[in-house]
RNA sequence: GCGCGAGUAGCUCAAUUGGAUAGAGCGUUGGCCUCCGAAGCCAAAGGUUGUGGGUUCAAUUCCCGCCUCGCGCACCA
């Protein structure tokens, strides 16, 4: 929109005045705040000072070269050296004439299209999803629409834990307890498997005998014995069962599910190349990857920082190391997503794959990108590689939030409760609707307002995870956003017009608060695309509920449907639009809406 | 010990990555339904951005020291 063209309008007059200075730093920005305009430009300052002028004499010059005319109001120079644009409303009521007409929604798709492979979700097999994996599961769906929408290619993959030790243990119990006998098998759901974990982990721990048959057990089903695969396929089923019901009712779906089982062919593989390149090697039994010679020769340079395979301990710099394999032969966690990892690059060649787990994986995957890079450097130059961390879920008392009794919380029942508060609010509030519809609306109000909660917060940090503040009515909240789409919606179905004769009136903004709405219209394409860029979906909450805020004022201070015709007319049109924007915008962040709440 | 985060209004959080007078909600105080849905709107009060330095036209943001909290640091994933 007019950020893009006001920047490069700016970018030749800079280069018209300084034809050697560094364009890519002529940036123009949304306003913080209206009485400084809509957009503004600050580079000139630096590019002032960087060659000792005058910032407000550059700006002048650079001023004089600048006509931006068509758009805009004669540009001001402001304070050490600003650029404020400021939009004629004969402008602004084009670009809504452009999106109510269908040509755009304020947002363009990406000029050079990029492949993202997304990891996200990943629940762990014979573990029901627990409060935790909403984060991953609901963030890793938002980017996947958003940069979809934008115009990239997404490939969707959910890296489920499906292979590791725990399975040992896990069909020992099976077995002693005969879960496999006839008339059991068909029951068997994914608490039960809970149970049976529960059961499993604490034998393990407390008999020597059991673990021994655990680890037995372990090694058959690596080594391929048919009535272990059999269980372990049984368990994966019930697992996939409760993730569909889970995904189902999130509305996500994914491109792929590749668990960690699939790697498994590559993983030898992996470890024999890396030592072959001398990227790994033995140490104490297991075979790891080493800094990549910093640290053998400490007196070649200091060790930097930020090599993840260095650890500073008594004011030395010693090793540390990842494993990629343990002494008893087996693989583990950085190995099976070295293996992902280039299965990815050779399969779809991204540009970026985006990695959304919990925070406490930052040195693993540091770690894991570090020995890519030097395993294969002429790949790794083209990748993009992003650890979208976030951080945790916590309970009234700062600590993780468990059940009352310290259980981890499930989250099947965080949604039905979402869903049962949402409806007694709903019920309470429009008990003329009928069962279905009431129904229908809290499902949609619960489900939204779990989702919001948890992007609103910047992910890096821990939240405190709270119905009341969750299922508030005001504030940055679900339920205030659908509001004031179900308000916007409801005007223009309302208007009993037929929607030709109005999309065909003249846009007239008047009123400072259709002004300050329209204006705010504008930004929905670079909140988008911020929100790509930074893996931040808590841009667009905040864009979403300033959106919903503007709307409310113009609709107290905006009368539409009594309003004379031309008026009315016109407003109909920035009604029809904000809507349009909080759906699709709530969309990306995998919302629902209802016509009525 | 080292690393990665966090510390902003009484509480819960923002601040588009160095921009102009640090913003919301809750809570508190006070207004607005004869008016398209009040799940709404308006107003007031509330701040030495943990702390001490530094960098510059400009610092919540960048650099250095210190304090508090969370997480991570070799065979779990």
């Amino acid at each position: 929109m007019f950020h893009s063209l006001l920047q490069s309008r700016v970018q030749a007059a800079v280069r018209a005045v300084l034809p050697e200075a560094d364009l890519a730093l002529v940036q123009v920005r949304a306003a913080g705040e209206a009485k400084f305009g809509d957009y503004q430009c600050s580079a000139l300052m630096a590019i002032a000072k960087s060659r000792r002028m005058n910032p407000r004499q550059l700006a002048t010059d650079v001023v004089k070269q600048l006509d931006v005319s068509e758009w805009c109001e004669p540009v001001e120079i402001a304070g050490p050296g600003f650029l404020n644009f400021r939009l004629m409303p004969t402008a602004i009521a084009g670009a809504l004439k452009g999106a109510v007409t269908g040509q755009h929604l304020f947002f363009a798709k990406a000029a050079q299209p990029r492949t993202v492979v997304i990891d996200f979700s990943s629940p762990n097999v014979a573990k029901p999803m627990h409060i935790g994996h909403i984060r991953s599961t609901v963030l890793g769906a938002c980017l996947v629409k958003i940069l979809r929408l934008l115009g990239h290619h997404v490939v969707s993959d959910n890296h489920i834990g499906d292979w590791g030790t725990q399975f040992g243990m896990l069909i020992a119990v099976w077995k002693i307890l005969d879960y496999g006998s006839v008339g059991l098998f068909s029951s068997i759901s994914i608490s039960d498997l809970e149970r049976l974990y529960r059961n499993a982990s604490e034998q393990y721990k407390e008999d020597p005998a059991f673990k021994l048959r655990a680890q037995m057990e372990l090694v058959k089903l690596q080594n391929g014995d048919p009535e272990n695969l059999g269980i372990w396929k049984e368990m994966i089923e019930i697992s996939k069962v409760h993730f569909e019901s889970i995904y189902q009712r999130l509305g996500v779906t994914f491109d792929h599910t590749l668990g960690e089982s699939f790697y498994n062919p590559w993983l030898k593989q992996v470890v024999s190349d890396l030592v072959e390149k001398g990227i790994a090697r033995e140490s104490e039994g297991a075979i790891a990857v080493f800094s990549d010679g910093v640290f053998t020769s400490p007196e070649s340079k200091p060790a930097p920082k930020d090599d993840p395979f260095l650890i500073q301990k008594d004011g030395e710099w010693v090793a540390n190391p990842v494993l990629i394999q343990k002494k008893d032969g087996a693989a583990n966690y950085a190995t099976t997503d070295l293996a992902t990892l280039d299965y990815r690059c050779r399969t779809w060649s991204p540009h970026e794959i985006i990695y959304v787990t919990d925070g406490r994986q930052q040195l693993h995957f540091r770690q894991v990108f570090a020995t890519f890079q030097t395993w294969q450097p002429e790949t790794a130059k083209s990748l993009k590689l992003t650890h979208a961390w976030f951080g945790a879920i916590l309970g009234d008392d700062g600590k993780p939030y468990k059940t009352r009794s310290g259980e981890t919380v499930k989250l099947a029942d965080v949604l039905d409760e979402a869903v049962d508060r949402a409806y007694k609010v709903v019920a309470e509030k429009r008990a003329e609707l009928p069962e279905a519809e009431l129904r229908e609306i809290a499902r949609i109000v619960g489900m939204g307002a779990v989702r919001y909660q948890d992007m609103l917060p910047n992910r890096q940090s821990d939240y405190v995870f709270s119905w009341d503040k969750m299922l508030a009515l005001q504030g940055n909240t679900a339920p205030y956003v659908q509001y004031q789409f179900t308000r916007a919606a409801k005007v223009v179905r309302e208007a009993g017009v037929p929607r030709e004769t109005w999309t065909t009136a003249d846009v007239a903004l008047a009123d400072p608060a259709e002004l300050a709405l329209a204006r705010h219209l504008l930004n929905f394409g670079i909140t988008l695309e911020a929100v790509g860029e930074e893996c931040r979906p808590n841009y667009l909450c905040n864009y979403l509920y300033e959106l919903a805020g503007l709307f409310s004022r113009f609709y107290e201070n905006c009368p539409v449907l009594k309003a004379e015709a031309s008026v009315r007319n016109s407003r109909l049109i920035l009604c029809e639009i904000v809507a349009q924007v909080l759906q699709l915008g709530l969309d990306c962040l995998g919302i629902e809406v209802s016509e009525k709440m």
